[in-house]
This record gives structure tokens, C-alpha cells and sequence, in this order.
DNA sequence: GTAGGGTTAATC
DNA sequence: GATTAACCCTAC
């Protein structure tokens, strides 16, 4: 199969041996660029990104040739890309990612590619086009699993904006990252099931208890859902 | 653009 | 096998 056009080679990208791959060639979108890339590294390092639709640029061979000068360990690499950031770098989808996939920090290995099933329209409206599916799956858009400084977030944002102003939030909270404001709709509605209710047999990802008492309190304030006018 | 039901993969 | 979390679908 054809390589998809996604590869990008600086010339500090290639000195560092440095380069975007496509995880699932056999299972790339219609759009090009969708699902998993993995960013290997010439010292046998590996970064597994998931991301929509982007493309690498300079200043993320830059971000990653100085993360290999100076290695850092998963729980202050975060704040470390921040600073980076801050101090010249352009904010990338590299920022949210990175630092939860890092593959050498990872207990298990890699998680599978995540799918969904195509609608029928698919086939209707891209009939032209040669699917390059296996058995009627294709890739979904993310895989991420939402982090504490991705939740932090989105509370500081129901904070200020309320609950249902999903655009507004992401426009001011989440303007770089994958999360979509659908994605921060749903995150909130699991949020509340999780902590509001009570009710689940457990929790997957846990949260500092300041800010699972922030989010009950925004929980009782806001109520999610909320009642609609019938 | 949002709400809320539905589907899927990960995890228990 | 049951439950959770992420994501999808679509009416409004």
C-alpha cells in the first residue's frame, strides 16, 4: 500500500534520526491523517501520539531534540513542556499528547487502535474512492484517556462558564488540544456519573479529593443534565 | 452548537 | 461478564 502523505523531515528531524510514521497504514482514514502516529526516535524511543488531522512542524523536532538532551520522567515532563512552550515554542496537540504516551513510562504496552463502525454514507458518498478497510471498521479520531490536568481544566471551565457553553470552554480552556467540545460535553456527563451520583462500582481515573469536591460542588450547581423545557 | 441515547474498547 | 470511559450519531 501507498505511504499516505503524512511524513514531515526537518533537518533537525533527520539529524536526530527523527520521523512520523503511521501507525495503522492499512487503516488510515479517508482524510489522511487519522488515528495513531508513532514518533520513533533514532535511540530506540518511542512516542505514541494520537492526534487529528496535524502535522508535524519545527518547532516539535525542536520540542523533541531537546527532550533528548535532557530526559525527563513522565510526572514532571508536563510541566516541563509547558515551559517550553512559554518560552518561545508554539503551542502543538504535541503538548496534550505527549506526555501520556510515552511509551518507555508505560506499564502495558500499547493500546490497540480504538474503532467504529463506518455508516453506510461512507460507501454512498465515497464510493470513487478504494477503501482501505478491512472489515468495515475504520480508525476513530482519538484514543486519548483524559488526564487530571485535562479534568483540572475542564472544571476551572464549567467554573467560569457554566454548564452547555461546550464551544465557549473549549475555545478558552482547550484551544490546542484534541479534545473537541463535544468530547468535553460528554467528559463532564462522565464526571457526574462518577462523582455526583455515586453510584459507579469504580473509578478508572483518580482524582485529587480538592478536585473531586469541586466537582460535586460545580455538580450541584449546575446540574447535568440539565432540565429541558418539554 | 448542544443534549442525550447508542456503540465500542478498555478495564475490573 | 459487567462496568466504565471515550467516542459516535442525530434531533432539535
Amino acid at each position: 500500500m501507498e505511504q499516505p502523505e503524512i511524513s514531515f523531515c526537518s533537518p533537525e528531524m533527520e539529524q536526530a534520526s527523527l520521523f512520523w510514521m503511521p501507525m495503522q497504514q492499512a487503516e488510515q482514514g479517508l482524510d489522511g491523517i487519522l488515528g495513531d502516529l508513532e514518533l520513533s526516535l533514532g535511540n530506540g524511543t518511542a512516542y505514541g501520539l494520537q492526534m487529528e488531522n496535524y502535522r508535524a512542524r519545527d518547532d516539535d523536532a525542536v520540542l523533541i531534540l531537546k527532550l533528548l538532551e535532557e530526559p525527563r520522567d513522565e510526572a514532571d515532563l508536563d510541566e516541563w513542556l509547558s515551559v517550553s512552550i512559554a518560552g518561545g515554542l508554539h503551542p502543538s496537540p504535541l503538548r496534550d499528547t505527549l506526555c501520556h504516551y510515552q511509551m518507555e513510562c508505560r506499564k502495558s504496552g500499547r493500546r490497540g487502535v480504538r474503532k467504529r463502525r463506518t455508516s453506510p454514507w461512507d460507501t454512498l458518498f465515497f464510493r470513487e474512492i478504494p477503501p482501505q478497510r478491512g472489515d468495515g471498521y475504520i480508525t476513530r479520531r482519538n484514543n486519548s484517556r483524559w488526564t487530571a490536568k485535562e479534568v483540572k481544566l475542564l472544571v476551572q471551565g464549567v467554573s467560569k462558564f457554566g454548564v452547555g457553553r461546550w464551544s465557549q470552554l473549549k475555545k478558552n480552556y482547550f484551544k490546542t488540544s484534541v479534545r473537541t467540545a463535544v468530547n468535553l460535553k460528554d467528559k463532564w456527563r462522565n464526571l457526574m456519573r462518577a462523582y455526583k451520583d455515586n453510584v459507579q462500582k469504580y473509578i478508572l481515573l483518580e482524582l485529587d479529593p480538592p478536585l473531586v469536591e469541586q466537582i460535586r460542588k460545580l455538580g450541584a450547581k449546575h446540574p447535568y443534565p440539565k432540565q429541558r423545557h418539554s
